[in-house]
DNA sequence: GCTTGACTTCGAGTGTGCTCGAGCTTTTAC
DNA sequence: GTAAAAGCTCGAGCACACTCGAAGTCAAGC
């Protein structure tokens, strides 16, 4: 099988269908080939490329940006610097996301230490 | 001065004053103390517990959760071992979390390094 | 030829967490 | 005594990222 239905993407992206579909709706994917039926087939580099978005989603990147980046996929090999720019700011937002959840994870430590000897007591 | 305005407990806390409004209306702190005027007074107790619900909603706690956590803490005492309990809960997501994204990372790390190499090329 | 099931479009609806504005009161400063 | 500043309540509105449902198409199986 050289392409997959929205019902066989979805399942393997974890994505819902209606999901895929809004996706390519805003843009965020180019939009996919179809059978004569007008049904979608989505190629091994159509789910690819929604994983890659899956990571930056899940990485709290905003639709709006994702759409960005997207854009500049669409214009070819010229920005290429400019995708690797954009992913770099992402990058460091991530990791001081991180190093604030790391911060925030001791200060919870401590309440739950700070309960448990009360409890104890 | 023993207590806080609104703006003043909104400036220290990086809460917009309608938010600080919001949470008491929604019950995640109890109402706080009012001058003759109506006007409400922040005590240092009324700020730890704010930062703290800060902290928890930082790291990704629903209103709703923080909500039972109050109420918890709302019972006194006996909820001790109970609010360890959802703490510990909270933060093993919290890591979860944390061990997600930092894998993500290096999937966007790979793709930054993957864009340099052919804008290098 | 009719049902079933997977798909289509389109526009409206949902949940979360605020955010805002209208209309009012009170205190302070001139 | 009046104007400005700060606060109040209440309900509506908003941004985000989907999510859903109605109404229709198309192909396959009986």
């Amino acid at each position: 099988m050289t392409h997959k239905s929205i019902r066989q993407a979805a399942e393997e992206l974890n994505f819902s269908i209606h999901a895929l579909r809004y996706y390519e709706r805003v843009g965020l994917i180019s939009p996919v080939t179809r059978g004569t039926n007008g049904h979608r087939h989505y190629s091994n580099e159509d789910l690819c490329w929604l994983s890659f978005l899956t990571c930056l989603r899940n990485t709290g990147m905003s639709i709006s940006t994702m759409k960005a980046f997207m854009d500049l996929a669409r214009q070819g090999d010229g920005t290429l610097t400019a995708r690797a720019e954009l992913l770099t700011t992402h990058r460091e937002q991530v990791c001081a996301h991180v190093a604030q959840l790391q911060a925030q994870l001791e200060q919870v430590d401590t309440k739950i230490q700070c309960y448990q000897q009360q409890a104890a007591a």
